[in-house]
DNA sequence: ATGGCTCTTTGCTTTAAACG
DNA sequence: CGTTTAAAGCAAAGAGCCAT
């Protein structure tokens, strides 16, 4: 496994150093996570669900649609729809009629509210978990919410800001170059061998989670 | 038996292009 | 002009395997 400095010197000769660094997302501070209100982590779920599996385009050129369909992701209104709302909702033309994605709103919602509760806000929760163990983040995320496993958690946390990384294939490539894991992980050891190896590059680095998966996407194709 | 994995199959909706 | 089809990219469920 290379040393951080080395792979970001492989992203440099690959986009070029200014390329690089603008294209960087920054995480947002906890402050600003702590601060963000339950329905738009909600909202931002819901997005991620929906643009799986589809052409994004099409649920960004819908959102507002969705936005007034789940009346503005009110947690306490979404998490209490019921059969009638969703018999009016899986024909409601300006959402995607998906039935299963649906019923995760309101999944979600209630997920959401179980969080809220016990730590305050979806915000707080979100701001206090541990980087080092993003990894369980994702877990949590899968056993707890609805469809939100697999790389829809991990939009779902990039796009709120969250600090995340993204097991995208370039990353997944330059995982496997690394000798980290042989294939893409999905067992619970290549998770956690995932996990150790950006601990030690962000000790390294000092950057964020964001920011190393950005660099390692970069520094191979 | 049990649980943890991996691999395979299935299904999901819209748009645009191809078709008859 | 109405209808069919391909494509997008993933989650979930099911099947089968291995080591406890």
């Amino acid at each position: 496994m290379r040393n951080f400095d080395e792979i970001y010197q492989l992203a440099v000769a690959r986009k070029g150093e200014a390329g690089v660094l603008e294209s960087l997302l920054h995480p947002k501070s906890q402050a600003e996570i702590a601060e963000m209100p339950d329905d738009r982590f909600l909202a931002l779920m819901t997005k991620c669900i929906f643009q799986s599996g589809f052409n994004w385009k099409v649920v960004e050129a819908m959102w507002p649609g969705f936005e007034a369909a789940f009346k503005g992701f009110d947690i306490g209104r979404c998490a209490m729809l019921h059969d009638e709302d969703f018999g009016r909702l899986v024909s409601d033309v300006r959402i995607v009629r998906h039935g299963p994605k649906i019923r995760a709103v309101q999944e979600n919602a209630v997920f959401l509210s179980d969080i809220a509760r016990e730590h305050g806000s979806a915000g707080a929760f979100f701001a206090g978990w541990p980087t080092e163990n993003y990894v369980g983040l994702l877990d949590l995320l899968q056993k707890r919410g609805s469809r939100l496993g697999g790389n829809t958690g991990q939009y779902f946390l990039r796009f709120s800001g969250i600090d995340s990384f993204i097991l995208s294939q370039s990353v997944v490539n330059r995982l496997m170059a690394e000798g980290i894991v042989t294939k893409a992980p999905t067992s619970a050891k290549d998770k956690a061998a995932v996990q150790a190896a950006f601990n030690t590059w962000r000790e390294q680095s000092g950057r964020s989670l964001t920011e190393i998966s950005r660099i390692l996407a970069v520094s191979i194709d």
